[in-house]
This record gives C-alpha cells, sequence and structure tokens, in this order.
DNA sequence: CAGCGCCCCTGCCCGC
DNA sequence: TGCGGGCAGGGGCGCT
C-alpha cells in the first residue's frame, strides 16, 4: 500500500470534495476484500452527510454522525473522485454516489483493503485501538523511541514496521530511513543508543516529509485521486537499488530478506 | 508475551 | 508467444 505520504495524500486531495456531501447510495460489486465489506453499507449510508475526513496510521476515516466508514487501501487500494458517471473497470468495487451527481470509486485489484463500518466511539474499534505514535508528531522523540525499544530483541526495521509501535511506515520509507540514519535494518531494536534513536526520528521525519512535499513516491500502482500518475520526484537512496553502488560510498548495495520482504542496505554506510 | 511466518489477491516481469 | 515462478507498497492472526 501506499505508505502514510500516500495515504495523507489521498486524504488532503479528496477532503474538499466529500466534506458536506450527502451520500445518495453505494453500489458494491465485490465484498471480498480482506474482511467483508458490510452488504448493508447502502443502507447504513443513505442520506448520510461526510462531515470529515481524518486519518488514523494507514486507516482514512469518513466520519457521519452516527458512525465512521474506515478504510483501508492495502498495497494496491485507490480513490478517485468522479464528476461524471465513469463505467467501472474489473478491480472497481465499490462506488459511493452522491447527491450532486459526483461519487468516490474505491479500486483495488490485489483486494489486501478494507471498508468497514464503524459506531462511536470510533477510536475503540479492534483495527484502531491498538495504534503506535503518528511520526510526524512532535512526542515522537529520540527518548520516545529510545524508550520504546528498550528490551526489544527484534530486528530495528521490523520494529518501524509494526503499527502497534509507530504508524505509517512500510517497506519503502523503513528501508530509506534506516539509510539515512546509518543503522542496519537487522540491528536488534534494544541495542540502539539514544543518539541512534533520535538519528533514527530525525531520518523517519526526513524522509516521510520529503514524500510529503512530493505528494507521495509514486509507485507502479499507485496514482493521486485526481488521477495523476505523478513521478518519482522522491529520490530513493536504497528502495529497489539492489546491486547499485550506494549513494555515499558506491560499495554495492546488498539485499536481505526480512520476514518476507526484501531490504535492501549499505553494509559499510550503516552500522 | 514477543517474535516470526503465513496468507489474503492480482498483475507484472523475468527466464525458459 | 506462452507459461510458470517469484515478487510487489500491508498487517492481522495463529503458531512457537
Amino acid at each position: 500500500m501506499p505508505e502514510l505520504p500516500e495515504v495523507e495524500t489521498t486524504r488532503l486531495a479528496l477532503k474538499n470534495f466529500v466534506i458536506q456531501q450527502v451520500i445518495k447510495s453505494v453500489t458494491l460489486r465485490q465484498l471480498k476484500l480482506r474482511w467483508p465489506i458490510p452488504a448493508d453499507l447502502d443502507k447504513k449510508l443513505h442520506n448520510k452527510t461526510v462531515l470529515d475526513l481524518t486519518r488514523m496510521g494507514k486507516y482514512l476515516l469518513f466520519h457521519f454522525q452516527n458512525g465512521a466508514l474506515l478504510l483501508h487501501l492495502g498495497m494496491s487500494g485507490r480513490l478517485h473522485f468522479h464528476q461524471e458517471p465513469c463505467a467501472p473497470g474489473a478491480h472497481d468495487h465499490v462506488d459511493i454516489h452522491f447527491q450532486n451527481g459526483t461519487f468516490l470509486r474505491f479500486t483495488d485489484p490485489r483486494r489486501f483493503g478494507a471498508l468497514l463500518w464503524t459506531e462511536a466511539p470510533f477510536a475503540e474499534h479492534k483495527l484502531l485501538k491498538h495504534l503506535g505514535i503518528e511520526p510526524l508528531i512532535k512526542t515522537f522523540n529520540a527518548a520516545y523511541l529510545f524508550e520504546q525499544t528498550r528490551r526489544r530483541k527484534l530486528p530495528i526495521k521490523s520494529l518501524l514496521m509494526d503499527s502497534k509501535v509507530i504508524v505509517g511506515i512500510g517497506n519503502i520509507y523503513a528501508q530509506e530511513a534506516l539509510f539515512e540514519a546509518g543503522i542496519k535494518p537487522t540491528k536488534a531494536a534494544g541495542l540502539l543508543t539514544l543518539a541512534q534513536s533520535g538519528r533514527l526520528v530525525k531520518a523517519i521525519q526526513s524522509v516521510l516529509k520529503k514524500a510529503l512535499k512530493s505528494g507521495g513516491t509514486t509507485f507502479r500502482d499507485f496514482r493521486s485521486p485526481d488521477g495523476s500518475r505523478g513521478y518519482f520526484s522522491l529520490k530513493l537512496k536504497v528502495y529497489g537499488k539492489e546491486g547499485l553502488p550506494c549513494s555515499v560510498c558506491a560499495s554495492t548495495l546488498k539485499t536481505i530478506r526480512m520476514s518476507g520482504r526484501s531490504t535492501v542496505y549499505c553494509n559499510f554506510c550503516q552500522k
């Protein structure tokens, strides 16, 4: 999926289009996503007004007076706001039609995404209540990360990607942040020094902010909700650079697999 | 409890 | 060209 920058980019692009819109109907073509889409969603959302669109980690929340629609883009999910009718393609699973004739389309070829309904208080929803800290807020700092990593034996990369600790960091930005901080992905989290924790926090924030600024890194499947393909404006230093020379020391970047995901790093720059 | 793999699914790319 | 295998941005869950 899109990681935090892509989800936030999606949210910002959609926000002004969907807020205050009144739902006319919901078309469901495929219920089988990560979890089944509630079949009675149309009934639940009929005549309801979208009050707000927020983000918690990589979850988007469409707020209504009586609850919230919880949406996760999974690996390949996209949201596209349409101003006029448009025939659905193979993976266009959901259309949310508004009373003014516009509609929001949820497309997800791999179907790892999710669309769920949650009654207030939504923060108590099982998918949301254990979410960790947002990486771009002030309280995510060296002391926080240092404290969170004590006595943790798992590799630091795995910890970065654990949404119970920190939200929004996926396989791309975990690798990029670790490279920028000069820390090996395999290093046991508990062995980080306070100084390294500080460098890692700075690196995470810098990488995410750069990606946000460029509207989210755009990869194979990711498309901004306005339909543009975007571009690879964020210069990735290690992700997908297997076998290429390190941009700092020119030694060949190394690739390993960590919990099923490929991980690229520089064996010399990262300690 | 902590940590690690599995698996849900389709598309794409590569090698044969 | 066709086909099989491997891999892709996630993350909850079940097992050890």
